[in-house]
DNA sequence: ACAATAATATGAGATATCTCATATTTTGGG
DNA sequence: CCCAAAATATGAGATATCTCATATTATTGT
C-alpha cells in the first residue's frame, strides 16, 4: 500500500480507463464526471475524505470507469489491486466497511435523484447553499455548482440572484452571505422527506 | 429463513418502519416509494427477482425506511435479523455478494441521476420504452411511469402522443406497438456514454 | 350489475429551464 | 506584467415541463 498525493485539478482517474488501484481518501476533495456522446460532461458526485475511490472496479469486471479529479490537494492510500484483490475481497473487516460505504452512497443518489426530478431549482439550490456554506459565508464556484446541480449556468444565476433580491442573500466581492438563513431553510426543507 | 409470499398491491415495507427482516426477491416486481413534506410521492426504484430489500437497515443504524410496494405477486426469503443480523456481518460470502449488489445499485442510481438532469424527457421515455418493452410491445401504465420518470403525467402523454405522431409508436387499444426501434434507439443513444 | 375509483385523454395558460449572443472581470502561466 | 483562458454577468427568445380544468374510459369492490 502506498501513500500518495495529487495536486489540485489533477485527473486521479481517467474517464474510461480502469485503474490499478483502490484509493482511500485521507484528505482533500475530488469530483467524479462522466461524458455523454454529445459532448455534455456531467459532475456526478463529490468525493471527500475518508471516501473510497474505484471500490466498483474492485467489484465489478465490467464497469465503465468514470472520470475522477482533485479539486484541492488530495492525499490517498492506494493499494494495488493486481496484488491485493483477493485478499480485500475475503477481508469481513474490508467488506463490511465497503459494504457500509456503498449503501450510503446509493442512498443519497437515490435521494439526489428523486429530489433532482420532484423540485425546482429554487429548493436544491437552497439546501445545497445551506450545506456548502461555512458559517454565513457561501462561496462554491458558479461553474462547478451548474454542474452539480445539473442546470444551466444561466439560469442558476437567475435564481441566484432572485435570492439577493429577496434579501436572503447579500453578495460580498466574491463571496454570498446568508442573511436569512430561515427562508432558505423553508425552501431547503421541502425536499426533505417525513423522517425529519 | 422464511420464505414468504406477497400479494399484488401490497406493502412489504412501510415507509419509516424499520423492518425487521432482510428480504430477498426470488420471484416477481416491486417498487421503492418515498414521501415527502409537501405529500408529493415518488417513485425511485424498481425491484425485481434476485434483489434485496431492507439491506440499507441491515448495515445502517440510522437510516430512513422507502416504502416497498409490491407490482407482481412477490416469493420471496425473509431473514431475521434479530437473529441473524451478526451472523450475516460476518459471512464473507455474503458480504462480497451484497457488495456486487449495492455498487449496481450506486451505479444505476448515479447514471439515472446524472441522465435525469440532463436530457429532456424524449430521450429517457425512448429508453425507458426500449428497456421494457416485451419484443415489439409495450404496455406500462402511464401513471407509474410519469412516476418514475419524474414527470407530470400531461408532459409525459404529450411526448408519447409525439413518438406515435411521429410513426416511432402504434396504439393499439391498450398497448403500443414499436414500429421504428431504430428511431427510439437514436433517442436513447444519448444518453450513454462514450463507453458504449 | 352498479357505483366508486383509478387510469387515460385533451386543451390552455403559466412557469422553469435552456440556448445563444455578448460583455466584463478574474485568474493562471510565461 | 501581459495575455489567454476561465469565470462571472446580463438580455432575449425558444423549449420543456407543470398546473389546473374537464372528459371519457377501465377496473374494482360489493
Amino acid at each position: 500500500m502506498e501513500v500518495r498525493e495529487y495536486k489540485r485539478d489533477e485527473w486521479i482517474i481517467r474517464e474510461g480507463m480502469r485503474p490499478d488501484y483502490l484509493y482511500y481518501v485521507i484528505e482533500g476533495k475530488a469530483k467524479i464526471y462522466v461524458t455523454y456522446q454529445n459532448g455534455k460532461v456531467s459532475l456526478i458526485n463529490f468525493i471527500n475524505a475518508h471516501d473510497y475511490i474505484g471500490e466498483m472496479e474492485l467489484l465489478n469486471e465490467v464497469y465503465y470507469t468514470k472520470g475522477v479529479q482533485t479539486s484541492t490537494k488530495i492525499i490517498c492510500f492506494a493499494i494495488p489491486l493486481h496484488h491485493y484483490r483477493t485478499r480485500l475481497l475475503e477481508d469481513t473487516t474490508f467488506l463490511r466497511e465497503l459494504t457500509k460505504f456503498l449503501s450510503m452512497k446509493a442512498t443519497k443518489m437515490a435521494e439526489k435523484y428523486s429530489q433532482s426530478l420532484s423540485f425546482p431549482l429554487e429548493n436544491r439550490l437552497a439546501d445545497f447553499i445551506l450545506q456548502t456554506a461555512d458559517g454565513e459565508i457561501y462561496k462554491e464556484k458558479h461553474v462547478t455548482v451548474c454542474d452539480f446541480l445539473g442546470v444551466s449556468y444561466r439560469h442558476f444565476l437567475h435564481v441566484l440572484v432572485q435570492f439577493c433580491d429577496k434579501g436572503y442573500l447579500l453578495k460580498e466581492g466574491r463571496h454570498y452571505c446568508i442573511r436569512q438563513s430561515d427562508a432558505l431553510h423553508r425552501l431547503a426543507d421541502v425536499l426533505k422527506n417525513e423522517s425529519f
